[in-house]
DNA sequence: ACCGCAATCCAAAGCGCTTTGGATAGATGT
DNA sequence: ACATCTATCCAAAGCGCTTTGGATTGCGGT
């Protein structure tokens, strides 16, 4: 059913026809109810690549999944930022779209999802340090907003994140207060922006307290159970292991659990752990009392609150720039106690 | 850079530029080298939308996520299903688009994904027991494939599907066979097709070694980690608790592992545990050993998969429905031991 | 020298929609 | 009664591409 087969049956010119049906004021309301009518009975849905056409817009949103070539590990936290946000963009009548690319040419995907006028606006995931992508996109000047931010870009641009650093910050005086002396860093890869964000925030809680940094007790690699299991292990077999252990993912906090109930001993009184909580749907951390003492912070709703911005930066291609930090809360479970005396 | 501003540049008409470019033979090959060199020059990439005009393709695949409008909850499979899906889509020039529907509307959203021409085929991902949307798809006459199947549609249509049944029964089998007689099972969501499959493997097995099931050891709803966590908990505080326990997935497996911790028991000593493992790239079954006994099976070659399965389907409409039924493997972990002694 | 054929290229139509620039007719104003 | 609006509708162009149906040229064959 096209526009023209639809107005032929009406009787109307196809310009009538898609004027009524897109709310434009010179048409007759008997008209538009007739017209209205007829495409519903129908089934009536204008050809989204001609209307495209037309107008010059996609209504699609693009999203670029990297698959590093090697580990090809899809982030545990993708599907609940991706759901918030497509949920707000079903709601502006957008689509959402994925492409792949392997790290070399992650590049020339945003370029080619432009270029071939594929979306009007993309998301750009899982920033580095220095962030080449941020600079390509400017250049091409093409709307999309950073889920986290880039330190060492100086360009002004689009971001929503959370405030990575005085979270770990937080959590790190919180485990100072509590005695421990002998704090373990679990982290993501070092050259993401929020890992190393994160660290700056539990070094400078450290050096606040007068302590000096362990590169022994600071870990950084993809975020897997198995990795949280495997450094945990590690540390607790060293001569002075850490009496607290801050992470950076709820999903290998579950391992660093596993290897500190292994090593016989018990989480919140042998060993304290904090863990980074994305507030993930399908790993909710407990249900009245949390497991993990955690810095919480709603992955989903980030995806949301992206998915708003950029739809406001296609409509105003040239408003100031706007940006969105988001406080974690910290909320205090059973994971964590005290400082064992242990000497 | 449009095809017409190319063949200008080039002095030739836009139907040899065309032609060159799509590697048609009524062009001279040393033109088409040049419109080729001149068009990676000039960074020309057709519009997708004109192109799609033109060629009635829209060389785009759908996926529909359902936002069940209470729980919200993101199928935590779904960003591995995704990445295998994608990287085939794109070696064969397809974009991958992602619609959200709530359950009401979840057929509507399929319709206009198809009448709108957005997409060429879509997948249809976790099927229900008489899942309905398949014979809406089928009455459609659209290319579609089912991850999973659905028991009581009687339609031929593609899918991927692994063999639910044989490894829950196998798995059962294998708990039985170390002497264990009181076994639980924590399922998904009952309507689901894989559950009630998992559930049919599983009172197979009890059947053949002349076990009558108990209800009260058969639970199922979405299968987040708190979940897992919360039946295990109510299933070892009955008078006769199970001595193992299967579970459909490796999320909820995590919950089942601490409530044993927390019950002062030892999993594959007190309590045997198997788990399904979709082998996510997040959550690695161990790594030398793995931590769990599962049946496994990967999500993501499923993806894979299920992508070229489409694929063939959009090539060929009319070929005869194809399916695929993969056998999980069964892979022994320090999970499982002989049933304890306990009488 | 003439015909047929292959190799190259191009003009123009068409995909389904939006939008510009009228046309038409009835209503209004003086 | 005549010019002017206003409301309503339509024809046609255009978005950027593919594809049909020729044109044109040069060559071998007789």
């Amino acid at each position: 059913m096209t526009l023209k087969e639809l107005s032929d049956m009406l009787g109307l010119s196809p310009t009538t026809v898609s004027r009524a049906l897109n709310g434009y004021p010179e048409v007759n309301e008997t008209t538009r109810a007739r017209v209205q009518a007829a495409a519903a009975k129908h089934g009536y849905r204008p050809n989204s690549r001609a209307k495209g056409l037309a107008t010059g817009k996609s209504m699609v949103i693009g999203h670029v999944i990297p698959s590093s070539s090697q580990h090809e590990m899809v982030n545990p936290i993708f599907g609940d930022f991706v759901a918030g946000a497509v949920k707000t963009y079903t709601e502006h009548g957008y689509d959402m779209m994925f492409t792949n690319a392997d790290d070399t040419s992650i590049e020339e995907a945003y370029r080619s999802l432009f270029q071939r006028g594929a979306v009007d606006g993309v998301v750009l995931q899982g920033p580095k340090v220095n962030e080449h992508r941020i600079s390509v996109l400017s250049k091409m000047s093409v709307p999309f907003i950073v889920h986290g931010r880039s330190t060492g870009v100086d360009l002004p641009y689009d971001w929503i994140d959370v405030n990575n650093k005085s979270s770990f910050l937080r959590a790190t005086q919180f485990l100072l207060d509590l005695g421990h002396r002998r704090i373990a860093l679990i982290n993501g890869l070092e050259d993401m922006d929020f890992a190393q964000r994160r660290r700056d925030g539990y070094l400078a809680a450290l050096a606040q307290a007068g302590i000096a940094p362990e590169p022994n007790l600071m870990r950084s690699a993809e975020m897997t159970e198995v990795y949280g299991h495997h450094e945990t292990r590690t540390m607790l077999a060293l001569d002075d292991p850490p009496t607290a252990i801050l992470i950076s993912s709820m999903i290998s906090a579950i391992g660093v659990r596993r290897a500190i109930d292994e090593a016989g001993l018990q989480m919140g009184r042998d060993v304290s752990v904090i863990a980074h909580d994305d507030d993930l749907s399908y790993l909710k951390n407990g249900q009245d009392v949390p497991i993990f003492t955690a810095t919480r912070s709603s992955v989903r709703k980030a995806g949301e609150i992206a998915a708003n911005m950029l739809i406001e930066r296609i409509k105003s291609p040239d408003a100031p720039t706007k940006t969105r930090l988001l406080e974690a809360e910290l909320v205090v479970g059973r994971s964590t106690g005290p400082a064992p005396n242990r000497y």
